[in-house]
DNA sequence: GGATATATGATATAGTATAACATTAAGCAT
DNA sequence: ATGCTTAATGTTATACTATATCATATATCC
């Protein structure tokens, strides 16, 4: 993971370079094992095979094209199939939900629970994830000034990524 | 509107207290119509009524129910007569659209174009609408720091607001 | 083994949003 | 005024996203 200074990590980069996705993957699959036996959750095989989908795709994949993808191993897979094992990911930090897009991408830091930043390019569509802390202390700041007590932050920043912006791609 | 500090305004207020609803809504009017003269928008009839409805709910409202509401003065209402008003209502800025609830919620700060932040309590479902330097600033200077060039951002912190913190009201 | 809790299967339906084409209204050039 | 052009609304159908409900199976614990 890229360390940008003290206080912030890219926890998952754009245009994920030249870069090895089926160890990515698995290295994905690792983290979320761990993550489970140090919890006691019960990672069945269905929940895993949701978590490697979403994985997969590398990017914000919705529901429906999850159960698509799904029913290759499950045919007997159906919405709430997909929801509740996205419900079960998602509650225990494995996976985040960019709710600008109706849409679901795995969290490249499942072991430290946190709600995640995103920058979503509205050319090429890539997701980038921060966990920026100081953006995080900016609202509980300012919302515990008000007696706000912050649960969950949702921060998602739609823009251009440097790719895009760069040359004059707008694919 | 009450200011906080030299860069943060409350631009809609959690439970608003003891306040004349009408006069509230007829001054929000104002604002818009003042706000479409100035760009030479046309501020319909149709897209009046929804912004009116919209502010009439004082908090986040979805389409379908503002449909319903709509249907009242405009027998002819169909899904798409509101989504396109609030379309229209959404790019110039009297609207925000909520995207973790799905909703529409009015704009306390029609004049000036701003993404907006919002505190959304998830016992009495009121909604604060922020406008913090801060924390625009701590989500742009990182995104720049990335080489995205930020576009909208969406800030969304669910939570409990100071009265539903305090007392154990649970509604 | 039987009770309990958890997970999945199966069917139906609710809730949110847009596509596509028809019609009407408004502005303007001749 | 007439016709041209654009913007707004009407109308119907459908796509996309998510949940409710009840049945069945699997695991856990005593």
């Amino acid at each position: 993971m890229k360390k940008l200074d003290k206080n912030t990590s890219v926890i998952a980069p754009f245009q994920p370079q030249i870069h090895n996705h089926k160890k990515c993957i698995s290295e994905a699959m690792a983290a979320a094992e761990l993550c489970c036996e140090n919890e006691s959750l019960t990672f069945t095989p269905l929940r895993r095979k949701v978590f490697e989908l979403v994985w997969s795709s590398h990017g914000p994949i919705g529901a429906y094209e999850l159960l698509d993808r799904l029913k290759d191993s499950h045919r007997k897979a159906a919405p709430p199939t997909v929801y509740r094992a996205l419900d079960f990911l998602m509650e225990h930090g494995l996976i985040h939900r960019i709710e600008s897009l109706n849409a679901y991408i795995g969290c490249g830091d499942p072991a430290r629970h946190h709600g995640g930043q995103f920058l979503i390019c509205q050319d090429c569509r890539t997701v980038a994830e921060l966990d920026d802390e100081a953006v995080a202390r900016a609202v509980a700041s300012r919302a515990n000034a008000m007696g706000f007590t912050v649960g969950q932050q949702t921060v998602e920043v739609i823009g251009r990524c440097a790719d895009c912006s760069s040359g004059s791609r707008n694919d």
